[in-house]
DNA sequence: AACAAACACAACCGCCGCAGG
DNA sequence: GCCTGCGGCGGTTGTGTTTGT
């Protein structure tokens, strides 16, 4: 059996995705939900195979994507999840909230496995990593670190290069401790770089959120039950592209928690895409 | 200042597992 | 049990940016 490809018709867009095309995804899927990826672009009008839609989604236009840089912890988390499962990034990512198994796949590749290859040079790659990049698209900052614990978590296991899988019950204590309430600081960071978790036990009453809030990654989680109330309260609507006035009252929301972020890319951008493509979803208050 | 190398990460590709007919 | 379509996953590539010489 041979199996057609995913982009069988020519003419089909590829490469990256422009703030255009992501406004209409967004749109789309926050209208209509996203049951089938193969006929969301047909019905969007976007000239993307299923595919490309769902992993521009996925792995980037999600609202509860956590951008910015990983944390000391998270990358820890990483270091311990890779020991247990190895490649199984997307089981890597289900246990760091907000991250996507791309986003920790790059950074194991790009960073991770280097650093655990030559834990002699951390402190240089921990200053190299201290930067912008991609313009003013991506801040990267990495709090300057000591090795010491991180190369001690990571070397303690069977090996690095060669993990052994586990069982789910064994990552329990992992990210029961990674991933509380919690406020780290890092004094060493110029830029003073502050995480704040705030996890509510009691989804009912928080509206599904898990507020996580930093000074360079701040959107407050939602998870998907968000998105079918939004698609199910939709239904009436019959084109996804049209938006009201009304759904710009988010300003004022945005404003206030834009008062909380110094990261002006996240800024433009969420306000760009999520408040002006239909209106964004309730903001925590401060 | 110019160039090359290194880096970071978005995006693509191909395969696999699963569910439904 | 077989076929088909789909979502999901991991490996890899492409490209823009930064750093070093």
């Amino acid at each position: 059996m041979v199996r057609a490809p995913c982009c069988e018709k020519m003419g089909l867009k590829k490469g990256p995705w422009t703030p255009e095309e992501d406004q209409i995804l967004i749109s789309f899927v926050q209208k209509y939900g996203h049951g089938n990826w193969r006929a969301l672009p047909k019905q969007a009008g976007l000239l993307r195979c299923g595919k490309s839609c769902r992993l521009r989604w996925i792995n980037y236009l999600r609202p509860d994507i956590k951008r910015g840089n990983f944390t000391r912890e998270e990358e820890e988390t990483i270091i311990k999840l890779h020991e247990m499962l190895g490649n199984r990034w997307s089981a890597i990512a289900a246990r760091l909230p907000g991250r996507t198994d791309n986003e920790i796949k790059n950074v194991w590749h790009t960073h991770l496995k280097k650093r655990l290859n030559n834990s002699d040079t951390d402190k240089d790659y921990s200053a190299k990593r201290h930067r912008t990049t991609r313009g003013d698209k991506t801040k990267v900052t990495v709090q300057s670190e000591s090795s010491d614990h991180l190369h001690a978590s990571a070397t303690s296991g069977s090996h690095v290069n060669s993990p052994q899988p586990c069982s789910s019950s064994d990552l329990s204590s992992l990210t029961d401790t990674s991933f509380g309430a919690e406020e780290t600081t890092n004094d060493n960071d110029q830029n003073d770089s502050m995480v704040i978790v705030v996890k509510d036990d009691d989804d009912e009453n928080n509206m599904g959120y898990n507020h996580q809030f930093s000074s360079e990654s701040t959107f407050p989680e939602i998870d998907e039950s968000f998105w079918s109330d939004q698609a199910n309260s939709a239904q009436e609507n019959t084109n996804p592209l049209e938006f009201s006035d009304a759904q710009f009252q988010n300003d004022h929301l945005f404003s206030t928690w834009s008062n909380n972020t110094n990261d002006q890319y996240d800024m433009d951008f969420w306000y760009n895409i999520f408040i002006k493509a239909g209106g964004s979803p309730e903001l925590p208050e401060f």
